[in-house]
DNA sequence: GTCTGGCACTCGGTGTTCCCGAGTGCCAAG
DNA sequence: CTTGGCACTCGGGAACACCGAGTGCCAGAC
């Protein structure tokens, strides 16, 4: 009976502040929830809770405010993932259903997200590593400038300019196209390296430099590329939103890809869903921001992650419900195209 | 003697209040400008100034400050545009140089104007519309799916996944390409639809079906990224920037492709440097901000706009000066690939 | 006619004080 | 273990006074 009380006030308390943003006192608490005992006992608990960590009050004399580590007990024990509503999922279906290359689908997803959270919404490109060559374009440009197109799996379209070291014609582009692509067609992205490292030593001996020339943009593209693009949306929730660090500065980590693909969680490699909570944010500048992730990708295989960026005090149920959803339905998209 | 001294002191009153942000008074006015005069006659001057609507005060009895008219005179005739130091000049080129592609260029360009004026950088796509065709690209993905990819003069690559109502084989896919290409190869995006369209007659009468499947994704392909995409940067500057209207206002704005494009100012056809001060923003959601645009393009052909946002009260020489730099620069870069 | 110094007036912003009320901790009784 | 009572704390808002920058106007000087 004790210990389960207590609990039941640390989530009262958490449901409170969230939708209330402010301290929430004992008095308050046996008026909006139905405990049962009155507001001296609720008292005691919150002095036990708060000696735990738990909770803490802003100053002496104001109500109780969850601490990160009372939001943590929250998310694992407390509370459920919520599930979305029949219309918020028609309104996802539909609204990914007219997606029309990779781009379009990223985009789309991150303003999804944004508005269905009313947080910030961040999602990462797929990664390339994790996905096989579909088609190697070379398109001559002028003589001594083709244009290498990547083209994988997953839809992406990857583009470079090259500068070749002498001029040459189409016929000997071609030739070289063909064995890119008989090399390389459905290899996985890693592989790359491997499978081509011979491509010189099987044309002619005067196409050699330009060969080690297109070789060496590919792999360069491969390489570079593994940093993936990420995007944002959303920003303007920030306004309302209000944290305990200024909002210049969590619109500027956004503003930074490295951190904000650490702030994903590039380490686990399942799908499930993390959830890092104020000081377990692996960024100082971010103190007060909780982060919801998942990751995404067709079939088993994970090739991002994509989530929200909001204050500590958010809604974890709903934002869970919403993020969980929207990486499922991603990826079935993903799956289908 | 009379009229001119009322713009010098114009001229002062602007200066003063954008790097103090504070409404200056007259007796401010003659101590940090020499103006050679006493901080009476100042005074009729500015009540003159007032009478015209070039300034305004926020409350009786505090200083004077710049009205939209103002700024606007300020602009047109008491300003130069203030040219870049040859270390920013330098940062300019170095930071552009290594772009890899168009979609790097983007980006570079927006992040290098953001930081550069420490403001809002918005930087638009190159349109299609003043583009060549390059060159077009079927590839097959499964026996009923190709993708199609267009390869423009600009470098700009586009994708559409194409599902055909029939099974095709590879053959007929390559035939269907090189009609395709001796068609349209360095035809004007909008000549397009005319050069092709009688292309179902030209193929077997079994291919009809399928040619007409694809021409009707590229045209549509065409027409859908008319409007093209539009990438912002540097809305941490915004923070620091206080306007007269909430920031969420205008996070909301730079989020709306539709509005950021009629803030760059769709109309102007030249590359000249465009200045839109307060009320004259058409957008009525950004009141108290200020846009200074400019075209850029390979050649003497706009492609397409570029310029940053920030609040009415801003140095306008120095914000010219680096959004004109840029703008060609950027042709540059673009005229070279 | 134009400029200047003087002067009375205005009023936004800041610092001070005071008060209220929500909330707490503790204690003794049920 | 719970509950009602009670004294205490302290943040935040309202009321208030004060200061100083800035103004408009006017009479006199160049």
């Amino acid at each position: 009976m004790v210990d389960d009380r207590k609990l039941a006030v640390l989530r009262a308390i958490v449901e409170d502040y969230v939708s209330t943003n402010e301290p929430v006192g004992s008095k308050a608490l046996t008026e909006r929830h139905s405990l049962g005992v009155s507001p001296a006992t609720i008292r005691n608990d919150m002095a036990v809770l708060e000696e735990q960590g738990y909770i803490t009050q802003p100053h002496t004399s104001a109500g109780r405010v969850p601490t990160d580590k009372g939001y943590r007990l929250f998310v694992d024990r407390l509370s459920q993932i919520k599930p979305l509503s029949a219309a918020e999922k028609r309104a996802i279906e539909s609204f990914l259903q007219g997606a029309v290359d990779l781009d379009d689908v990223v985009t789309r997803t991150v303003r999804l997200l944004a508005q269905l959270t009313r947080q910030v919404a961040v999602v990462q490109y797929p990664t390339l590593s994790s996905s096989t060559v579909r088609h190697i374009e070379l398109v001559p440009l002028t003589e001594r400038r083709v244009m290498l197109v990547l083209i994988t799996n997953t839809g992406r379209v990857d583009q470079r300019v090259i500068e070749l070291p002498e001029a040459v014609d189409e016929n000997r582009i071609a030739h070289l196209r063909a064995l890119l692509n008989a090399s390389l067609d459905g290899c996985d992205l890693n592989k790359v390296p491997d499978n081509v490292a011979d491509l010189p030593d099987r044309v002619p001996a005067e196409d050699r430099p330009v060969a080690a020339m297109v070789l060496s943009v590919l792999l360069e593209a491969l390489v570079e590329r593994h940093d993936e693009k990420i995007v944002f949306a959303g920003a303007a929730n920030l306004a309302a939103a209000d944290f305990s660090v200024g909002l210049r500065e969590v619109l500027e980590a956004l503003e930074e890809q490295v951190v904000l693909m650490r702030l994903l969680g590039e380490t686990s490699d399942s799908k499930a869903l993390t959830v890092r909570i104020g000081s377990e944010v692996p960024y100082t500048g971010l103190r007060g921001t909780s982060i919801v992730a998942a990751g995404y990708g067709s079939g088993d295989k994970q090739l991002a992650r994509l989530g929200v960026l909001g204050p500590t005090r958010m809604d974890y149920p709903v934002t869970m419900g919403a993020v969980r959803a929207v990486a499922r339905y991603v990826s079935q998209i993903l799956a289908a195209s």
